[in-house]
DNA sequence: ACTACGGTTGAATCCTGAA
DNA sequence: GTTCAGGATTCAACCGTAG
């Protein structure tokens, strides 16, 4: 398949057709099985069909394995609720390295008299095989604010996939997203020189990383 | 049981001769099952005997449901290691509401080319039945400086445990911690006129927990 | 029993208009 | 153009009630 695109298709199917071996670095952020839709901003993003359903992952973790090189990294986002089963699924296949903790501006909302206010989300920092991380030593506690464009009801702050990006990757290395969204991990791809391949289902989001991804082209990429 | 006292005893023992509904709050900080010790720590102090083993978990779950009151919390630590298990057999028994995040003021050690720095640890927020939570909402992000005084190992602040003191219980009402260590809890409990009850099966750490409970005693419990 | 829907905290951040 | 104050907006939910 050809680099630097994203396709507008089921991930599961776009994974079997690239090759073993060829990919140096996984960054996603898949639904997280909570059946997820907002109150308040109903109107403004399509729901997220078939949230719940975790099926997918087995399968989907087989093939990442395939196609990762040896000695690379894997980041995968979850929040609490299913960590338990995303963490016992990744096992089964790779070594899970540790777990960052993204800690955003701002809580979120929920049960408001009888539990904590969710403040963060996790991120599956995966190991194949033996890799350092670039640069000085990190924490494994990520502050990032929750801001800038909303393309998606569940987008990633750009600074944080690049802060990832720039740990376990090198110039020209190339990157998989399988859960593409709106192409945030494509566009910090594009602006730091990393080739990238992706997929998104949904027809909507895959329009918006077009645009997004056009916009970069433009600009000066200051972040290289 | 006698209440305000620590036993030199197993947790597994201590808790069979506790009445069903009887305790309004656990909190505690049990064997993480990681083996671990580092060379600062084995100088100083005595190794934890099987903490590999989380055999121990069903049983230790099962009892704390049946001492718990009904609508109640239960707060327990785990780092990431194990928490795929521990969250397992949590969600078999209780509703597991959130996991807390204890976000140290500095790293530890650990992999030092390959790993993100560990700056934190998980608590388990579990609830039995449906209890609100004191006064008014708080991030599930909690920051708090490690103890200046190192009387165990894994010791906890004792600002962060009377934060949760505080959000789940009231004056008067009976805490459990069965893994009562250097008596972290029990000091908190004191402070703030919560009774408690306790188990330490390691001589030193209970020797050093009635040390610690007879200072509180002479101050002045400036946090009622 | 189930489903659908309305209502809601508090704090960081963003926006807007005035000084 | 710049700063600042104050209002508006936003937030990978979940409870309770109505139907």
């Amino acid at each position: 398949m050809e680099l630097n695109k994203i396709y507008n298709m089921d991930c599961l199917e776009g994974l079997k057709k690239l090759e073993d071996n060829s990919i140096d670095l996984i960054v996603t952020d898949p639904p997280y099985g909570m059946d997820f839709q907002s109150n308040y901003r109903k109107e403004k993003h399509i729901k997220i069909e078939n949230d719940k359903d975790l099926s997918w992952l087995p399968t989907f973790l087989n093939q990442c394995n395939r196609v990762l090189k040896d000695n690379s990294h894997f980041y995968m986002c979850s929040s609490f609720h299913n960590l338990d089963y995303f963490m016992q699924e990744v096992k089964k296949i790779f070594e899970l390295k540790n777990i960052l903790v993204w800690v955003k501006n701002n809580t979120s909302m929920g049960d408001l008299e009888g539990d904590y206010a969710p403040q963060y989300e996790f991120i599956l920092f995966i190991q194949k095989g033996r890799k350092k991380l670039n640069g000085t030593r990190k924490s494994n506690v990520l502050k990032y604010s929750r801001t800038g464009n909303k393309y998606h009801p569940t987008e990633k702050p750009l600074e944080l996939i690049r802060f990832l990006l720039r740990n376990s990757s090198s110039k020209d290395d190339v990157v998989l997203d399988p859960f593409m969204g709106s192409g945030t991990t494509a566009v910090a791809c594009k602006e730091l020189d990393r080739k990238f391949i992706g997929y998104e289902l949904e027809e909507e989001h895959f329009l918006t990383s077009e645009k997004r991804l056009n916009k970069v082209n433009k600009s000066l990429k200051i972040f290289t």
